[in-house]
DNA sequence: ATCGGCATATATCAATCCGACACATAGCTT
DNA sequence: AAGCTATGTGTCGGATTGATATATGCCGAT
């Protein structure tokens, strides 16, 4: 599945523009289980424009920059549903996290540290951006099996982590859930 | 990081060709969390080469074809301790199944269906890949956590996905850990 | 007050990386 | 004999990332 298929998706469920569909995957609904940059984003955009799968509205906002809002048009619903019958690839996980951690041995205990507060922080950020968005969804729906999903695995992940502190040799620190005290 | 300093984590590891470490990172002990394919690995492995991080026996094998087994240099080992000191990168998560179950009621039930038991699928096959790597390690050391990690994320993920094929309105099928009956 | 940082917003571009293919040999099945 | 799998190295077009440029306005700090 390429940028193109993961912005028409997003168009499907609101009109948005680049800045919004980026803002989605980094911070929103979706950025649990998508990636994409600008410089993915805006070409794919002007592509499927041009290939009649969106339309533009432009509005000249007061105190902000032009902003170019993106509809999904009968055409690219058409090619979503399509894309949508596809076979998905496989899930794809990277962690450079687990990669360091695997080297432990070659690492100074510092970093280990360092490295690992971090990952939890990561974790425990995610978790809030999926309960926070799980508020407004609808039981049975799509999105609410999604949300669950996320909120499964980021909270094993978070448990293992509390767990295996010790085991590391890492420190105990206070309950990670209100490290801000 | 760059696929050049994973091969450099995996040559630290133990020599190998780069057939080899595609393998480590498609079936190995790194599938989980760590993606690379021959057109970046190839490359790496002669940049590294001629910078003077890995060196090279080239082994003639009978009835197979020619082999290019390299190993890490002191240099190599070098470059490695100092990529595994930088901050990683945040973990990068991509699942089209995830998305295409955001979609859900654009998509015909039949679909739903199969795509549901290919990621079970899927996430078992991890599973067993864990498993079976977890068996050799010892106790304590970074492998030891990491396949922890995996494991306990990846059982959250088929606990989840079976508890929910009721609410997604799929049948319900045998036990899946013995489905192949 | 103005300087830097942050948020909004679009866009480009070199470097990197993926996915598919080409080439080569051998064994095993249909 | 043809095709598939496995071992093995390698290239190449196209997709993607990450950094950067450009522009405006707001807000807090020096």
């Amino acid at each position: 599945m390429n940028v193109r298929t993961l912005c028409l998706g997003i168009l499907a469920l609101r009109e948005a523009s680049g800045y919004e569909i980026k803002k989605a995957v980094e911070d929103g609904m979706f950025s649990h289980f998508i990636e994409a940059s600008y410089g993915s984003i805006y070409p794919a955009l002007t592509h499927m424009l041009s290939d009649g799968l969106v339309s533009v509205r432009e509005q000249v906002q007061e105190g902000k920059p032009l902003k170019k809002t993106y509809s999904i048009t009968d055409s690219g619903q058409k090619a979503l549903k399509h894309a949508l019958h596809e076979i998905p690839q496989q899930d794809k996980y990277k962690s450079e996290f687990l990669f360091q951690a695997l080297f432990r041995d070659q690492v100074d205990a510092q970093h280990l540290d360092d490295v690992f507060d971090g990952q939890l922080q990561f974790l425990h950020g995610e978790l809030a951006t999926i309960e926070q968005c799980g508020d407004s969804i609808e039981p049975g729906s799509g999105h609410a099996f999604v949300n669950g999903y996320g909120r499964a695995v980021i909270a094993a992940a978070i448990q293992y982590m509390e767990d295996s502190r010790g085991s590391l040799g890492l420190p105990q620190k206070a309950t990670s859930s209100d490290a801000a005290e």
